[in-house]
DNA sequence: TCTGGGGTCCTAGGACCC
DNA sequence: TCTGGGGTCCTAGGACCC
């Protein structure tokens, strides 16, 4: 059996967890750059203001319902998360919780009768209340699909408790709730396919189920086929799939205001190469390909649009922020072209190989390897500082420096706007949580 | 008149997830 | 004026081999 344990709201509830006094108030958290709506208390969705709604456009649904509206503080909700997971894997044991995103993870259980999974799941939700103050909804099921559809039924039903547990073979209990789920929302299914499937007449969970698997397979591939077994109660998503090593590492933002000047964009390219690095390392990795990617505004005039990238293999892999940062910049110069107002850009790490197993070059001299390993001396130093004073204490080229190494003071035009950033009331002790 | 059978690898693009 | 930032997997088609 499966259970998924699911965060409501959890960027607006990380927030509410400090302050209390917005727990009625509706509150929605803004994307990077205060762009898009990324998360929506029930009070904001009850107001018709969609997931990914720009900001401009729904200023007059702000005022008229008074909604509080937070720049994203991803210290905060990963700090939140890591909380989270660790207290989920506390009760359930450690083995059999696989994180699945930063506000959802499943956890593998025995197979009991309903009634003792029932009282596991309301236990669980309980302490979670109790030590966090977050709210979620759990679903228990003989697969993860399932699972999952089991804590989306429940987190749109108030007069329940936040737990549904579908049992085995209970196709009595299926056919309520679940055939009748919009077959759009279903795990796996996403916009095209169920588009397609509307088309066809096909519009809920159970009526997809009644067509037959080859059918299905034909019709959508092989991942609408899984879709289809697991609603069928046939668990056939790995256990493991999401916890197979990275693949690639990207880090990108979109600009506060367009960068026109090729030295900002270096400024900012570097400031992408030196958190990618960090990840890289992070995670015991070397990457042998840096990709870089700018691009304009989408919603630019056609003769204004661009967008273009490069990548740069390494003779070797490398998890060196000054070896990744000179490929970077050589990818950079492959694809800038003055004149254009950018709005994007981005970094990306690939071929990704655990620090541990990296395959060298045949030909890699003797010395070369050891300036790979006083290299990676460096920059464990380089991240130890870093841990304990402070981001950006040291860095590599232009990276979060708001000098060019000329000296040539330029300025950040490409930080994210940030207006109404929460303070990282568990991160930080100077913005600890003051009681009066 | 007739035009094989069996593979591998890479890439771009699409679809999906949060 | 203003439109996010991460990821994964599958599929089709092209290029190549014998």
């Amino acid at each position: 059996m499966y259970a998924l344990i699911d965060a409501n709201n959890f960027f607006v509830s990380c927030e509410r967890v400090f302050r209390p006094d917005l727990a009625d108030v509706p509150v929605l958290v803004l994307s990077n750059n205060d762009g898009c709506v990324v998360s929506r208390s029930n009070e904001v969705k009850a107001a018709g203001i969609p997931m990914g709604a720009p900001r401009f456009q729904i200023e007059t649904k702000i005022k008229k319902f008074g909604v509080e509206c937070f720049s994203s503080n991803f210290r905060l909700y990963g700090d939140l998360s890591d909380r989270l997971m660790r207290l989920i894997r506390a009760e359930s044991g450690s083995n059999r919780q696989e994180i699945y995103s930063i506000d959802e993870c499943f956890v593998w259980l025995d197979e009991m009768d309903e009634a003792r999974l029932s009282v596991w799941a309301r236990r669980l939700r309980g302490k979670i209340s109790q030590g966090l103050g977050l709210p979620v909804s759990i679903g228990v099921a003989p697969s993860k699909t399932l699972a999952k559809l089991a804590s989306e039924i429940i987190k749109s039903d108030p007069l329940n408790d936040g737990t549904l547990v579908l049992p085995p073979g209970d196709d009595e209990r299926r056919a309520g709730s679940v055939r009748e789920f919009p077959v759009g929302q279903v795990w796996g299914i996403g916009r095209a396919t169920g588009a397609k499937l509307v088309e066809k007449k096909i519009d809920t969970a159970g009526k997809f189920m009644d067509m037959s698997r080859e059918w299905v397979r034909a019709n959508f591939g092989l991942g609408a086929a899984k879709t289809w077994a697991e609603l069928h109660g046939t668990a056939c998503i790995d256990q493991l799939e999401a916890m197979v090593s990275h693949r690639q590492i990207l880090r990108s933002r979109s600009f506060g205001q367009a960068v026109t000047e090729k030295e900002q964009m270096q400024a900012a390219v570097s400031e992408f190469v030196t958190l990618a690095a960090e990840a890289c390392r992070r995670m015991g990795a070397r990457a042998n390909m840096v990709t870089v990617f700018i691009r304009t505004s989408n919603f630019a005039p056609v003769n204004q649009l661009y967008g273009n990238s490069a990548s740069v293999s390494l003779p070797m892999s490398s998890s060196n922020s000054g070896q990744l940062m000179s490929a970077a910049m050589r990818a950079l110069g492959r694809v800038w072209q003055p004149g254009f107002a950018y709005k994007k850009a981005g970094v990306m790490l690939s071929g990704l190989e655990q620090e541990n197993a990296w395959q060298p070059s045949l030909w890699l001299s003797a010395a070369a390897m050891q300036a790979d390993e006083r290299q990676s001396g460096l920059m464990k130093k380089v991240d130890q500082l870093n841990r304990r004073y402070g981001q950006r204490v040291v860095g590599a080229g232009w990276a979060g420096m708001s000098h060019h190494p000329k000296s040539k003071k330029i300025e950040q035009k490409w930080f994210s706007r940030a207006t109404n950033r929460s303070p990282e009331y568990s991160t930080d002790w100077q913005h600890l949580q003051r009681v009066r």
